[in-house]
DNA sequence: TACGGGATTGGCT
DNA sequence: GCCAATCCCGTAA
């Protein structure tokens, strides 16, 4: 199945943001945000120390309301659990959640509170805290590799489903935008999601096209009877 | 209560 | 490329 890539074109725009000027920029819908965080910076500081990663790859997911069809590739499709609660949420907190038996993976919570919008952290380059990132990911075999897939992203920040509902905009996280928005980026099929969420008729996944970070196309597993 | 599958990763062939 | 690991969540009964 061939992966369909398309190339768009951003908007300029300022930097330095307040945490309630992030807010409102993430209050937008995901489809729209995503692109804009591409490059941004987040940073989680712990007893352990700071370790920050530039995000490179993204993906949008979608609430039941808000949506001009429904989004069935999203934890929220079937309505509010105590799980996806805090999609449902403001803009700018952390939704974390914990699959395969094993793994976290992070998203930024997007749109108004009420709507379920959020971003997954899909992969992005270690840019801070490179030596603790490495400790937390021993099987990471070169930098590039610290945070590139969502579950890796989420371990090299060590963001688990405790921080999920949390702020990502205030201490101890933080979240910066590129001084200047990515000038193009790279949009195409969700990696890993089944059914019709999977399709190309849902292109949301973004990423900074030719940085190493990104992660490989993968389809979703199929389902064999 | 029970069951099926998952927004993945890393090791092995 | 293939597949095991490992357990939580959502759905059905």
């Amino acid at each position: 199945m061939a992966v369909i890539n398309s190339v768009h074109s951003g908007p300029e725009h300022s930097p330095e943001r307040s945490p309630e000027q992030l807010r409102e920029l993430l209050s937008g819908d995901a489809r729209k945000v995503a692109p804009l965080l591409l490059g941004s910076v987040l940073s989680h500081n712990s007893h352990e120390g700071t370790v920050s990663v530039r995000i490179t790859e993204l993906e949008a997911y979608m609430g039941p309301g808000d949506s001009l069809h429904p989004d069935p590739g999203s934890h929220t499709f079937r309505g509010p659990t105590a799980r996806n609660a805090p999609m449902f949420g403001p803009a700018g907190h952390l939704y974390v959640y914990f699959t395969y038996g094993m793994h976290y993976c992070a998203n930024i919570v997007c749109g108004p509170a009420g709507t379920a919008s959020a971003v997954l952290l899909r992969a992005g380059e270690v840019v801070e805290g490179r030596h603790l990132a490495q400790v937390r990911r021993p099987t990471s075999k070169s930098p590039r590799d610290l945070a590139s897939g969502p579950a890796r992203l989420a371990t090299a920040l060590a963001l688990t489903t405790a921080d999920s509902g949390r702020d990502a905009l205030v201490e101890p996280f933080g979240l910066r935008l590129p001084s200047a928005p990515a000038r193009t980026y790279s949009s195409g099929p969700r990696v890993g999601v089944s059914g019709d969420g999977g399709s190309a008729d849902y292109p949301w996944r973004f990423w900074l096209p030719g940085d190493d970070t990104v992660s490989r196309y993968k389809a979703a597993k199929v389902r064999r009877p």
